[in-house]
DNA sequence: CGGAAACTTGAATTCCGTCAAGCGAGGTGG
DNA sequence: CCACCTCGCTTGACGGAATTCAAGTTTCCG
């Protein structure tokens, strides 16, 4: 843990405050799996659903979590951090309000350390727990092997940023990815950006620097405006989605 | 399908060909579903696995698996590639053979098509006949949603390679890959590279240039040795390995 | 108000991509 | 069998774009 403060553990009340009301489990509609859970389990198993509050900068030890857990993002954002043996750092996968990341190996720190990158509460459900439940609904089971094949293809899109675009591609493939999984309605053109810079850098495998000039560079192109340093707007949709699908190579001429 | 010919589809036999004994689902030792298939699931289910031979350079049309499908490669090599839309090629995922591809949204092209890249054979399994068969098997079950999260955090070591590593340490690590995934015993320090140097270059985001001039630099070094186009030996491991971990940055000093 | 951290801006450098040419193995047909 | 072609690979020279290094500037805290 690496964090200012160690991260707040927000246990369950005992009258089973996993129901699902409040969406408590960090699943939003369809996805919701308070109602089976409480259906399903009994209070024991519930309660061994915890809730944990980050700071910017916290770091999962594999000591919060001994046995394998699924993180539900509930507010903030977390990601999975690796570090080179000379310290440059790279983000291998976001994950936002809504989502759900799998770290049954997190113990074994396998490739990467998890990480808040934002103020951010979790939740953390073991993963026997989670793998009981979609045995025992055929619909959840539906609806997270999609989702589980969703972020699959997700993590080829990123690879497809990362291999062969330029900084400005990827920057403008990055705006519509976090405007996409941020749920920001059709019409708001305006929203703002989680993470700093640099993480955004690390992510996208540029530097800080570099982020920051194609900030500025597609705002002079009246493609973006930057409100303010964490708000976005996105000016020509077309235009961006254009460079984001790769219409700015480095050079004009290839193969 | 753009190769020269079309893939030959093989049938099995009406006598259960599918039957374990020549491991013909494409899995290997525990992960073999043979039995269980053959167990659980009546002739015409089994009849539904077909085998396709592939040419290098074949793409899977969605005509070939109308319904999502899960491959096995038995021989060569599989992978999702991308095309940018001013023609830049990305592959996204390699599969060697024993590993399984799972594409239930390649009918809608989501993010790439599925094409071999040297004479391969797979198994196609309908994925419903997939899905069933792990719900009915609990050990099977365990063992394939572990391989599900060991195949996401080599997607991870992906990203890892094309965010924050030099071309030299790409290789590195690449080699180490295919070493691994191949399943060349510790002791065998020569191994065949199944694709080309383009494709290398498309999956590691480099030119194939770049390819050729890394491993001749590598040789150069003592580290590997080109016996042929498509033989390589690892000469020094420690070496190669500390590379790939990152030792060698674009410039010594960094943040 | 002060200090630190995040971000921006500028200038220099370098490394990989680009382009072009050369090489070599494999296949084909005469 | 050899001339020829093709294609994948290698090698070389060069330039530009992103990183690097360094110095501001702003923002955000306490």
């Amino acid at each position: 843990m690496t964090g200012t403060t160690p991260p707040k553990i927000v246990s369950p009340a005992d009258n089973l405050s996993f129901e699902c009301a409040q969406e408590s489990c960090g699943f939003r509609g369809d996805e919701c799996i308070c109602r089976p859970m409480h259906n399903h389990f009994d209070k024991a198993q519930l309660r061994a659903a915890r809730t944990l509050e980050l700071n910017e900068g916290d770091q999962l030890a594999p000591e919060d979590f001994p046995e394998p857990v699924v993180f539900a993002v509930l507010t903030g954002v977390i990601a999975v951090e690796s570090h080179l043996s000379d310290g440059r750092r790279s983000l291998l996968t976001l994950r936002l309000p809504g989502e759900y990341l799998d770290m049954n190996r997190a113990d074994r720190h396998a490739s990467g350390e998890v990480v808040a990158l934002a103020p951010t509460s979790v939740k953390l459900l073991p993963r026997t727990v989670f793998e009981e439940l979609l045995l025992l609904d055929a619909n959840l089971r539906r609806i997270y092997w999609r989702r589980a094949t969703d972020i699959m293809h997700q993590q080829f899109d990123h690879s497809s940023d990362l291999g062969k675009k330029t900084p400005t591609e990827r920057m403008a493939s990055f705006i519509f990815e976090l405007r996409n999984r941020l749920n920001i309605p059709r019409f708001v053109e305006e929203f703002a950006l989680p993470i700093s810079r640099q993480s955004i850098a690390d992510y996208l495998g540029l530097r800080a620097e570099t982020v920051s000039r194609v900030f500025k560079g597609l705002e002079k192109e009246g493609l973006i405006k930057l409100v303010s340093k964490h708000q976005l707007a996105i000016i020509d949709f077309k235009g961006l989605r254009k460079i984001a699908n790769g219409s700015r190579p480095r050079l004009s001429n290839h193969r």
